[in-house]
Order: structure tokens, then C-alpha cells, then sequence
DNA sequence: CCGGATCCGTTTCGATACTG
DNA sequence: CAGTATCGAAACGGATCCGG
């Protein structure tokens, strides 16, 4: 329906807008990308103050698209996690480009400029090591 | 005011998000780049249908970002040229990666596999032609 | 004609309170 | 803790109008 209209649309970043065009659904990505956030409570901890059916609305769509997946804690009976799914994984090189302009285009605070310069002599490093990261998560709930 | 907000609050990403956070001003700026439009009418006839005033207000919000620039055509006095800044340049490393994250992972229809090998293969070239298709058009009004 | 501004019904958002 | 329900506020977007 509203997906396959957007197949139809052409170009993969319309194609993608769903994702990229949603101030929260890039938040919540940022967050499991960068800071290894996994449970409902942590994405509203975040600064921009999502507000709970926000929140759960982005976190079904984002599971909808298949960039996240979903699954009840094994432990704790009532905590779910959330992960990254291959998919999801792939946005990194994307989120650290984002990242690289942020830092050299609008000033950003906490930008520290030798931080940034080393993020960008050696990128795939960076990349390489969000995803390892991101993997070894998804790796520990199976 | 709005702005210096977004400077407090921290990480580049949420800086940004004004920019990618954004249906509308990503499409801009996708077809800024990868179709070289600069009239307000080119805009209009993207296969998405924004709407006048949406489109008046994400460009005038574009050019407060300081990501594009506005003038009057030098010859047809009633035509007004949009064109990128070297910040909304910048933005083109970023929008290759998410051309090709869309092209694998969303099964864009548009997509030419063979197209889309040869991007990956020589991500730099690609985003330096690009690059100079923007800084031409930006010397060609001066 | 071109680049918008205005109006206005409809949709979506988002803060808070509430539930299992 | 992980979400729904509600409801006022904001944004959207189609039509139309306007100035140059």
C-alpha cells in the first residue's frame, strides 16, 4: 500500500524517505548506532524528549521497514530489545558521513576538532568499529 | 533562537536534524544535486507533488541553514536561481551513501544493478563529478 | 507565465495521563 | 517498564489569488 507506493516513486531516495525524513526515526537510529541504546526507556532518556507515542510509532515503523527487529527479553520477562537488523547495520557508513558535515557545517558544541579529524582520516576504522559493535549485540540475543 | 537551541543540544546529528529531518528539504536538495534543478517550477514537478507553499517555506529555510542560495536570473529579470553553497555541496558525500543504501536495501525499482556496482566501485569519482556539476553552476552565475 | 502568499479543511504531531 | 488513549496544537496540502 503506502510501501509499495513508494516502490513504485522511483528513485531509492525517495525510496527512503521513511526513514531519513523522519526527524525521530533518525534519533532512534542514531542512538542504537552511536550509544547502544536497546530498551524503550533509553530512547526517551535521549535530549530531543520523544514522547512515548512517538516513540512507539517510530519503533514500529522502523520495525516495519525491517531496520529493527523486536524481541522480549529472555531475562526479564516484561523488557523487550530492540536491535539493529542487517539493514539497519548498513546505515552506518551513511550516520558517520552524517556525523563528519554536522561537525564541519554547523558548528556543533560538542565537537571536539581533533576527535573529528581522526574520524575522518580514517573513516572505514570508525565504521568498521560501530559495526562490529552493533553485530556483537545482535550476536548475544541469539 | 530556534537555531542556537539546536547548537545547544549537542551532537551533531541532532544539529542536522532540521536538514534530514525532513521529507521536503531532502528532496530539495536530492534533486539540487542529482538533477541540477534551480527554478522554482523544476521543483514543483518532482514525482513527489510538494505543494507551493511547502516548497517556499523549505526553501526559504534551506537558505536561512545557509546550505542554499537565492538570486534573481541576471537575464530573465522574473526567474529567480536556487543554487548550493559550498555547506549544501558538502552534503553530497552523504546523499551517495544513502543512493546506495537505498539501491541495496530497499529494492529500488529505478535501480540498474550494473549502475549501482559501478557507483560503489568508484564512490569518489562519482561524488567528485557531482561536485564539479554543482561548482560550475554556482561560477556560471557569477 | 513565474515565484510565491493566503485561505482553510484535513491530517499528523506531541504532551500528558493512564493501563497491563 | 513498555506501551495506549485522549485531545489541543501544529503542519500539511490543494485551490486560489497576487505582484512583477
Amino acid at each position: 500500500m503506502t510501501q509499495s507506493d513508494k516502490r513504485r516513486s522511483g528513485c531509492p531516495i525517495s525510496c527512503s524517505l521513511d526513514l531519513l525524513g523522519d526527524k525521530w526515526s533518525l534519533l532512534v537510529v542514531r542512538d542504537m548506532v552511536f550509544v547502544q541504546k536497546r530498551h524503550f526507556k533509553d530512547f526517551l532518556k535521549s535530549d530531543e524528549k520523544i514522547a512515548t507515542n512517538i516513540l512507539a510509532s517510530r519503533l514500529a515503523r522502523l520495525e516495519a521497514l525491517g531496520i529493527i527487529s523486536k524481541q522480549t527479553d529472555p531475562g526479564s520477562k516484561r523488557q523487550v530489545i530492540y536491535s539493529l537488523t542487517t539493514k539497519g547495520i548498513a546505515l552506518i557508513p551513511l550516520l558517520v558521513e552524517l556525523v563528519c558535515w554536522g561537525s564541519l557545517h554547523l558548528g556543533a558544541p560538542d565537537a571536539d576538532p581533533g576527535e573529528i579529524k581522526k574520524i575522518q582520516n580514517n573513516k572505514q576504522k570508525f565504521i568498521h568499529s560501530l559495526e562490529k559493535k552493533c553485530q556483537h549485540q545482535v550476536q548475544l540475543q541469539n
